[in-house]
DNA sequence: GTCTATACAGTGATAGAC
DNA sequence: GTCTATCACTGTATAGAC
């Protein structure tokens, strides 16, 4: 009974033992200080374990690191869906799949990821692939499907579709991304998100709209 | 004689004096690996002179990084210009602009200096806002200044200059920019500069084309 | 200003006891 | 598996001679 009650207090903060407790300190420390300007003894001492723990579980720093963005990448992005659309409303539907889209990729943790993996991906080659095929191609590939059912009802019409993807996304993403991601803005409100949505939508349907 | 045969033979790489030397061997070593892989001891080495030398100009490896970042956002983006088109011709200065922005953002000068920014403003703030200022803000400004013209003579029509042109810039960009910053692909060729540019220009044109 | 030599802190990683 | 203590090494930064 003292044992296991010993037990309970010593999982303090994680409830699935001691590797996602170092996991979850790695991840905080990484994503707020990138890879260079942590160490494995600040990383040990967050997650209050011995560093020799964290080298038991994870045999080197880069090993830590791959693990903790493989991990994340597939975390935030798989919430991206284009389920539960009208495809005959079709501006409508258009503005609910940028706003999902603007909400993930500009939410703190997705900008920090962001950062962290174009600022390392010299260093860590594989960490660039994993990254597109869980973010930026899976969400692509959602809002192409969307497109092929508004063409097929008739509301607007695309050569290319899959470019056409590519082109609503980036409309979507416009500069603000690039602000977040550059330290500039303080963080994204509703607002915000609405009108970039918005003007994005606009164009878009404009552009794509079947003409007579 | 001799001696200034010495200094020739000394001042091998750079013209500029000794600081010239070390700035431009700190600019080749941060980015191609990023400000935490690179030692104040590698770099006095590609510049040839000692590190106490290094810390004579510098202050500190902040410093340096710093001076480098700056000087390169300068460099880079002072060659980007929307002069010598025709405002006419809406449809080909548009193609020559989209071309001189995608030539200039994804050279491999301009995608290793992204990467490091976006990877370091956490721990140095400031270098957003220069690099911003630098290249973003001003390219914006000029397409801006050429779709002006172009509503004023009636080709296109907007109602809101400025974010048509963060949605001109958003469509060139596309998705080819990221996948250079995540090491997918060797390097743009002309070939697909020219297909992206096109694609961009064609939606664009429709999106903002004078309706009867 | 420039060099050689070095101080000093902090890093990643490991050995051995429990 | 986990800890304490320690290793070997590299990093930034500086002192002192020239």
């Amino acid at each position: 009974m003292a044992r296991a009650l010993g037990r309970i207090e010593h999982t303090e903060v994680s409830a699935g033992g001691k590797a996602e407790g170092i996991l979850a300190a790695a991840k905080r420390a990484f994503l707020a200080a990138g890879f260079g300007a942590v160490s494995m003894d600040s990383i040990a001492r967050e997650a209050s374990v011995s560093k020799a723990t964290v080298y038991a579980h994870f045999g080197s720093k880069e090993e830590l690191f791959g693990a903790v963005i493989g991990r994340e990448c597939e975390r935030y992005f798989a919430s991206f869906s284009a389920g539960e659309l009208d495809p005959r409303d079709v501006r409508a539907s258009l503005t609910v799949l940028g706003r999902r889209f603007l909400e993930l990729v500009l939410s703190p943790d997705a900008i920090a990821l962001h950062r962290i993996i174009t600022g390392e991906v010299t260093r860590f080659p594989v960490i660039g692939e994993i990254f597109w095929r869980a973010g930026p191609e899976r969400q692509r590939v959602q809002v192409e499907v969307l497109l092929r059912s508004a063409a097929a009802s008739g509301a607007l019409e695309f050569a290319d579709p899959r470019l056409a993807a590519e082109q609503f996304i980036s409309l979507v993403r416009g500069e603000i991304q690039l602000r977040q991601l550059l330290h500039l803005a303080p963080e994204a409100g509703q607002h915000e998100i609405s009108v970039a949505v918005r003007s994005a939508v606009d164009t878009f349907v404009r552009a794509f709209q079947r003409r007579p």
